[in-house]
DNA sequence: GAAAAGGAAATTG
DNA sequence: CAATTTCCTTTTC
């Protein structure tokens, strides 16, 4: 709430750099600290199309440092909870369709088959909920093949690129 | 060329 | 200690 235009540039750029979110400091000008905590995810979304949720995302994990601010956050999931599972998050994608729908969405939501549209936007934004930088796709199906020998989740009959089902929808 | 599949070792809460 | 994360090799699409 106390930062100046300045230190959000600042942030912004960082952030930028950190998950190599391309031109997105540009479309964050001229805000303050108070203009950027009141702004919700459509916001984000307006100006950076491409990685405004990807931004917000991460503006979430800073908010949810400090009690004052987060009081007048949109009830979002993403700070409470102590270890977050993969499976969980992916299913909470799933559950925004007007959100996530562009990177992941249901091909069967009765059969609990999925498809991961954009590998690496939904790599980014595991990785920061996890606070995993370096997070990729290719790290993040290893995680999601650890779940076919529990029982998570597997590859559906017909496997088809970048598709999973979970083993027990809901 | 990206995605799938695992083994193995390291990391983290 | 469990759940990844990281890294890597071999196949398959």
């Amino acid at each position: 709430m106390d930062w100046t235009p300045g230190n959000v540039q600042k942030w912004v750029l960082w952030t930028e750099h950190l998950y190599r979110l391309p031109q997105v400091g540009k479309t964050f000008q001229e805000l303050s600290g108070k203009d950027l905590c009141a702004m919700m995810e459509e916001e984000f979304r307006h100006r950076s199309p491409l990685w405004g949720d990807v931004l917000y995302a991460h503006l979430d994990i800073w908010k949810s440092g400090s009690d004052e601010v987060w009081s007048a956050t949109e009830a979002d999931s993403s700070c409470s909870g102590q270890p977050i599972h993969l499976w969980q998050f992916l299913k909470e994608l799933l559950l925004k369709p007007h959100k996530y729908g562009r990177c992941i969405s249901w091909l069967n939501k009765e059969k609990g088959i999925f498809k991961i549209e954009d590998s690496a936007h939904v790599a980014r934004l595991w990785g920061i909920r996890k606070n995993r930088p370096a997070m990729n796709y290719d790290k993040l199906s290893r995680s999601i093949r650890q779940y076919y020998k529990k029982g998570i989740i597997r590859k559906p009959d017909v496997s088809q690129r970048l598709v999973y089902q979970f083993v027990h929808p809901v």
